[in-house]
DNA sequence: CACGCTTGTTCAATCCACTGAACAACCACC
DNA sequence: GGTGGTTGTTCAGTGGATTGAACAAGCGTG
């Protein structure tokens, strides 16, 4: 579609990295993964990312004989080792596979559809998705990516940062994506739910994402000292949406957070 | 804990690939992926991968830089950017997409732990996986591999390669891997059962990867040219495993292996 | 505390991967 | 068919990444 006319530089800034090579081909898959079709020529990579054409075919050798990328024909795409390395950070979270079993018994969460997410960079990242009624099936999915200010589980991570963190990433001027009429528009509206989710203990997404869906968060305890901290979302269709159920749906949330947190559950 | 002390050099044989920094940090990622613990310090991977010190501490640099690996005190670890790369490889696969819907209408399969593979070197690689009764759990994993031999889906599709291919991949003197008592053992038993396979049309994996439980497969008839193979399989208990059930369930993921083949359901 | 054995980081010299231009093949459009 | 725009591949020169040895810092052990 919008033809992508930005001509992104490999490297990160100035970016004297060594290894450059490395960097590149990380730029490389980046490219593809974010490519609409997915697929890629040389001559796109080589244009887009702003590397010689030789030098883009060397990388593109290299990728494929390590089955991160495929060539068929003339065009490029993601590998299929991708979801094995993705696959092989996923099963080292034990996390995940006590979250499954929670859902399955928890009396009001067994019913909806939960997930668990982390930060990544200025986004969340989805790591793994209960769905307890296949009825309202949600369009996300595992490893997809949104922004901190537009979900439940990205307001309350943010709350769980450090202040000078915060306003690092969300100075006063700066212009938050929007999705809905009532997405958060300034960074001020932002800072002021962050304060009332600290009160609370959980965030609240109402429609700020899509229309007719809210979203309830709370933050998983950073166990001990390593592992950046995970969060927690139901999300439900705003019509069936009571005060009541919230309540139920947080409580059980919690429960799960803090076993979550102590690995001796 | 037994040490794993397989130096195995970091790029392929004789490997005399152009960007070696890109083969050697793919052999980083994947010594990541197989350590048992997840994390490994520069000096392990240095002596793992036979790659001096000094470059390794480049590599491994690039690699954080690019959020490929996370370092966390002397210990590194796979990336939060492999789940991203590994989930924007599966939301390609339009299949995986069908595949959910499929499952959840289907009479019959709708109640089975039902799966989706492809080929990935010589092992079947799980891209998707959908679970109808929760009671019978499988341990494996979206990303995780299993041998040819062990699975009805490795049989279904190697049964749809050629011949010679086989013959290379399965030499008479070969050994199987062993799981269980009903393992296949010899190629010659392979190259039967494949055979037969091309005759029914489906693939029967009775208690050979794990006592008490059985897998049925098809192949998914590749449409067009391209893309590699896919199959698709169902698991049951062998103690609730009856024949006319079985018969329901190839009925069925035929009928599934046909919607995918076909794109325009 | 000194010792041996780790660990990771620094730095200058060398070697090799990168580059840019020239190449051949292809396609689409007059 | 000619022509201008592609595409990806080849190759020799050169600049920078790689490297090994030397360094500093940590950790048990006797």
């Amino acid at each position: 579609m919008a033809d992508s006319r930005t001509p992104r530089s490999a490297d990160g800034l100035g970016s004297s990295s060594p290894a450059p090579a490395v960097t590149r081909a990380a730029a490389v898959l980046d490219a593809l993964a974010e490519a609409p079709s997915g697929r890629l020529t040389l001559s796109d990579l080589s244009r887009e990312l702003g590397i010689p054409k030789s030098s883009t075919s060397n990388l593109l050798m290299a990728l494929e004989e390590a089955r991160l990328i495929t060539r068929e024909g003339a065009d490029f795409s993601l590998g299929r080792k991708l979801v094995e390395l993705g696959a092989a950070y996923l099963s080292r979270l034990d996390e995940v596979q006590e979250f499954y079993k929670f859902c399955e018994q928890a009396p009001t969460l067994s019913g909806e559809t939960v997930r668990i997410a982390m930060i990544d960079g200025d986004h969340i990242i989805y790591l793994a998705r209960y769905e307890g009624h296949p009825a309202v099936r949600l369009t996300s999915n595992i490893g997809d990516k949104m922004p901190l200010s537009l979900s439940a589980v990205g307001k309350v991570l943010l709350a769980q940062l450090h202040d000078h963190d915060i306003e690092a990433m969300f100075p006063d001027d700066v212009e938050l994506p929007v999705m809905t009429p009532k997405s958060l528009r300034s960074a001020a509206e932002l800072k002021a739910q962050v304060a009332a989710i600290r009160k609370q203990g959980y965030a609240l997404e109402d429609e700020e994402s899509t229309l007719g869906v809210v979203c309830l968060a709370v933050p998983v305890p950073t166990h001990g000292a390593h592992g950046p901290s995970l969060g927690l979302s139901v999300t439900a269709l705003k019509a069936t949406f009571s005060e009541e159920q919230a309540a139920l749906m947080v409580k059980e949330l919690k429960e799960l957070a803090h076993s979550l947190g102590n690995p001796m559950g």
